[in-house]
Order: C-alpha cells, then structure tokens, then sequence
RNA sequence: CGGGGCGUAGUAUACCGGUAGUACGAGUGCUUUGGGAGCAUUUAGACCGGGUUCAAUUCCCGGCGCCCCGACCA
C-alpha cells in the first residue's frame, strides 16, 4: 500500500486524556481513534492489526472443530429474564423501541447460544460440539481505563461447546487450554502469558484465565517460578501453592487477563430446558463450555508489552504489513531516481505476495523514520540516493536489531 | 459508585477580571534533503448554561465531557 494513500497520519504528540501506553501509542500512530470514553473506532492500520489477531485465533478455533456463526446484539428481553440476569448484571445495557419493548444490548451471549442449540439438539448423537463468533459486546463498565484494554463496545471471540457429561467437557476444556496458550504463542505474547487458576463460581472449582505480564494490567497473579502456572489474586486465600506442580513459591506480577475459560456446566441449558435423550431413552441437561478472547484487549496487550517512547515493533504474526518500503528522496535531482528504484522493489515484493507498506511521501528522511518506528513493522527497507548509486537496498529487521546493505537479489531471497 | 484532577485553534500548551500568545499541524512561495529542517506568509481557539461584575476565557454555581485512584468486573 502507499502510504500517500493512507488517509490517517501519524502524528508527534499524544492527546492528553490518554495515558496509557497502549492508546497512546496507537492514536499517535493512527491505529485508533477514541469516539468516547472506553469506545474506540480502528484505523486502517489497527484494523489490519487486529484482523490478524482474529485470524490466528480463527484458525485455532476451527482446529478444534469450532464453527463459526454470528449472534446478533440486540437481544430480546425475555431471554435475560429467564436466566435472571436482566435485573442482576449491572453491566447490562438496555434499550427500548418506539413500541416500547426493552432489549439488551449483548454483553456475551450465553443467552442466545443456548436456545440457538436447543433448535438442534434433541439426541446425544447431536453432541458434542462447538461454535463461536466474533461480535461486538456492550458493558456498561462504571469505569472505562487503560486505552483498548478495558473499553464498553469491544471485539469478542466467545465460543461455546455442548456435550453430553461432565466429562466429555472436561476433555475438550483440556484441549482448549491448548489451543488457547498457541493462540497467545502465536500473537507474540506467548512467554509473558501464563495459564492462571482463577475463581470458578458456584458451579466449578476453578475456571481459567490467560493473562499476560504487564505493568498496566488490572489483576494480580502470583506465578510459579517452576512451571509458569499461575493464581489470581481472587483466590490467593483457598489455594497458595501452584496448583499444576505443587511449588509453593509464587511471585505476584500485575497482569491483563487476556483470555479466559470456563465450565459452565448446566447453569445455561436449564434455564433454556436445552436437554438430549441418551441410549436408553432418558433425558439429561446438556453440559455447557464457555471460553472467550478479546482480540483488542489481547492487541492493546502486545503494544504494552512491545510498546517503547518511540513507537511499536510488532511481533510479524500481527503487523500491519510484513515491510515497511521507505524511499529517502533527497534532493531533487537524485530523487526521481530513487523514486523508480523503490517502486521497482515494491512492485516486485508485491508480486511476490508479501505486504508491503510504501512511503512514498515527499517527506524529509527524519519524519519518514519517526512514522516508521512509530508505525512499528519489524521489517525495513530503505532506498536512498546513496544506496542506489551503490546498487545496494538496507535492509533492517527492527526486532532482531539486524542492519546491512544487500543487493536487490539478496534482498528479494529474504523474503 | 466513592474520591481527586482537568476542559483554551486540528494537536500540545501559556498568560490574564479589560485586544488570548507560542510551538507543531495544515495552505502558499523560496531554500534545504539519511533521524521530526530554515525563512517568509496564511489559516485556525476559550465545552454548555446561569450568577457576580461597568467588564468573565479568567471568580462562583450547575450541567456535560475526559483522565487518574479505589470499588466493581461469568
């Protein structure tokens, strides 16, 4: 893409009202745009960002049979009041229409995914399976805080999984924790990121967060040294060791929990009478899993953790684009030249299939590198006057803190 | 929801009870060209409502908005 074309700027100063790292990186960098406290709209940029996250985590849903499907947000009314939650859950917003009938806005959607199953489950040969969607939740937080990591409209990838036993669901939750620490691996935040035993409500002993090392995390998890497993504060009182080695020693970090789940068992399909005939003609209540990740959360997430003065290095997995193409015109003799140069290799890389962000603007090189470490894409090519009277391209991999000259071929076999 | 802070050009800020200043940005011209350039020139501003006052952006009250601390956060 041309950065030309870009319709957003980069720009040298932060707003004052955001003080978080991760919002006032990305509104610097022109990722995101705040509309109103703790509501944001996504950038080109951030978009794309955010688009990637989605996809890996899409991709590891669908490993283990999850299939996609899409829930509204406007929720009747008459679905909260049967699991009683209407009146109960503060965070709830309500609306109503012309004709007066109240709705909700989804805040989750344990309330539609459960009678949406009941349409197709009648038998244990229904079971088990699973679905999610990415959807737009409204809470209505009493305090939106820390940019894009606590907001009131956010991006949610919940799923949900239906089985027969208690059983049956304990085997998938194990797998989920898998493929949830892959997730994380995969976005970049992998090592910060521990499985943690958090409080499991009425119905479970446990349920399980993912929550990612960093000063400007809300919660408090004490870590075991040992093996990486980690206790949320909530429940540092009932279980003081690690609960996955035993070790006693733990040591608390703040963190932002960026992924969690949980067994819901019943608590969901008996309200919504979801219920399966077994073999033997009798019926029993289908057993429930839920286990969400909000991509934005999770992306806010990477930028404290990646996050510097100057801007981002994003892990390659969720750049924006894999090469930031930087063409340094110079004068004005020397800059036509440097112009055809750098839009040869960006046609080749393109052609190659390998995203590429051009910035073809008529910018002093100081401004274009400040975007650019701002922006923050791991890969970096220049062309100069310099470079091409040599018939060299620099070539820096930001992350690797890696810098040479190359020819264009040696170039083009990095990629 | 309790406590605190802040609302001045697009952005960041300054001063002031009496004509609102600077920087960046944006526009134009010339020069410059590998780490946010220089000169000239233009552009653009007091959140809303009430009160005090001869006079309010400034002081007071109310509202709205935003941020921070805490509480809350299946």
């Amino acid at each position: 893409m041309l950065q030309s074309k870009l319709f957003t700027r980069p720009r040298k100063e932060a707003p004052r009202d955001e003080v978080s790292k991760n919002a006032a990186l990305l509104v610097r960098a022109g990722f995101i745009d705040k509309l109103h406290a703790g509501v944001y709209t996504y950038l080109p940029l951030g978009l794309m960002v955010l688009k990637k996250v989605e996809n890996i985590i899409r991709e590891e849903m669908n490993s283990v049979g999850g299939q996609e499907i899409y829930m509204p947000s406007l929720q009747p009314k008459e679905n909260w009041v049967k699991t009683g939650r209407w009146d109960t859950l503060d965070v709830l917003y309500k609306v109503t229409d012309q004709s007066g009938r109240e709705m909700a806005l989804g805040p989750t959607h344990e309330e539609i995914v459960a009678p949406l199953a009941k349409l197709f489950v009648t038998s244990y040969k229904d079971l088990p399976f699973s679905c999610y969607q990415f959807q737009n939740k409204f809470r209505m937080e009493l305090r939106a805080k820390s940019g894009i990591l606590r907001t009131r409209e956010f991006i949610m990838k919940d799923m949900y999984s239906f089985h027969r036993d208690e059983k049956d669901l304990k085997e998938f939750y194990e797998k989920m924790k898998v493929v949830y620490a892959r997730v994380f691996e995969r976005i970049g935040i992998g090592s910060q990121t521990h499985l943690t035993y958090a409080s499991g409500g009425s119905f479970s002993q446990f349920s399980h967060e993912f929550q990612t090392v960093t000063v400007a995390g809300e919660d408090i998890v004490y870590i075991c040294g040992k093996c990486g497993t980690a206790v949320n504060d909530e429940i540092i009182g009932i279980q003081t060791t690690c609960p996955n080695c035993g070790e006693s020693k733990l040591k608390s970090e703040k963190s932002i929990e960026v992924g969690n789940i949980f067994e819901l068992k019943t608590k969901f399909s008996e309200p919504f009478d979801l219920i399966y005939t077994d073999e033997n003609g009798e019926k029993h209540p289908v057993h429930m899993g839920c286990y969400g990740i909000g991509p934005a959360r999770a992306m806010g997430a990477v930028v404290e953790v990646y996050g510097n003065e100057n801007g981002m290095i994003w892990p390659e997995s969720i750049s924006p684009f894999r090469i930031h193409l930087i063409s340094i015109l110079g004068s004005a003799d020397s800059g036509a030249e440097v112009r055809a140069v750098a839009e040869d290799i960006y046609r080749e890389l393109e052609k190659k299939g390998i995203s590429v962000l051009y910035d073809d603007r008529d910018l002093r090189a100081g401004e274009k590198f400040a975007d650019a470490d701002l922006i923050g894409i791991p890969h970096r090519i220049i062309v100069s006057e310099k470079l091409v009277k040599a018939s060299q391209y620099e070539y820096k991999d930001r992350s690797a803190d890696l810098e040479k000259n190359v020819s264009k071929s040696e170039l083009l076999a990095l990629f």
